[in-house]
DNA sequence: ATGACTTTATATTAAAGA
């Protein structure tokens, strides 16, 4: 089985170039972020007609995960237990975000991720983003808790680089976010609930990046940010047999600012 | 070994992205 995840930064914007990668790419299960859209303009249909389900959750242009599956899509969750909301203007109640959706596809638990990008680290949106990574970590370690054999994949846009060799340069992004060492704790700490990074050991670093700013000639001048990642639960990881960063996504007209990322599980 | 920001909406600027 094929599992992907991709911030496609509007899937309105990117359908026919998502829909010709997953009729390439032999893709089972692909995981989308930043869809950019609510659940009413999703475009279902050319999906539906490559023979996937797709389950998705979007309010408004902000934000918005998807999940495409065709070898099933069951118990369709939106958000995960005790996932923070976002109050935009202070004095109003936190709000739901679309940030978070769950689906079970042939086994697999799998979770499609748009973690808050926190903005600056003085900035309420920054404390937003360290709850919202710490709520996840409580809810995740409480699934391996309650099934220690479940197989769980914590996929999509972290927006956090955990190490330095994870930024074309630490000077350039000394002082903001993504980089900052509460963020990489917060990361960590989900790390250290036993989901592991299963793609790193089939791509190695330094320079190995999943996102480049579309300003300043970031990606032909390969100075880009890791920060698109693939979790998996013990039982998970002992499934993956490969794993790719698809940096030829990134290329040519009208891309994404992120590439795919793809992990080839064993039959389990 | 790629291309000089991009997206969305109560739009002609603002907000957000990272």
């Amino acid at each position: 089985m094929r599992l992907a995840t991709w911030n496609v930064n509007s899937i309105r914007t990117r359908l026919d170039r998502v829909v010709d990668w997953l009729a390439r790419a032999d893709v089972d299960v692909l995981a989308m972020q930043e869809t950019k859209c609510a659940d009413s303009q999703f475009p279902t249909l050319p999906f539906f007609e490559l023979g996937y389900e797709v389950a998705h959750v979007g309010f408004n242009q902000w934000n918005g995960v998807a999940i495409a599956s065709r070898v099933g899509l069951d118990d369709v969750q939106v958000g995960f237990d005790g996932q923070p909301g976002w109050s935009a203007k202070p004095g109003l109640d936190p709000a739901p975000e679309a940030r978070a959706l769950g689906a079970t596809c042939a086994g697999v638990r799998v979770w499609s991720l748009y973690v808050p990008n926190g903005r600056t680290l003085a900035d309420p949106h920054y404390g937003y983003k360290l709850d919202w990574l710490a709520a996840l970590r409580d809810a995740a370690a409480g699934w391996l808790h309650d099934d220690p054999a479940a197989q769980i994949a914590l996929v999509g846009d972290w927006n956090i680089a955990p190490t330095d060799e994870d930024v074309w340069s630490p000077e350039f992004f000394a002082g903001a976010t993504h980089v900052s060492e509460p963020e990489r704790r917060a990361f960590q700490a989900v790390v250290d609930a036993q989901f592991t990074d299963v793609v790193r050991p089939f791509t190695p670093g330094p320079g190995v990046y999943t996102y480049w700013d579309y300003t300043q000639l970031r990606f032909p001048k390969r100075q880009g940010m890791r920060i698109d990642f693939i979790l998996a639960s013990p039982a998970l990881a002992g499934r993956v047999s490969a794993a790719q960063i698809v940096r030829e996504e990134r290329k040519g007209k009208a891309p994404s600012d992120h590439a795919p990322v793809l992990v080839d599980l064993r039959d389990g």
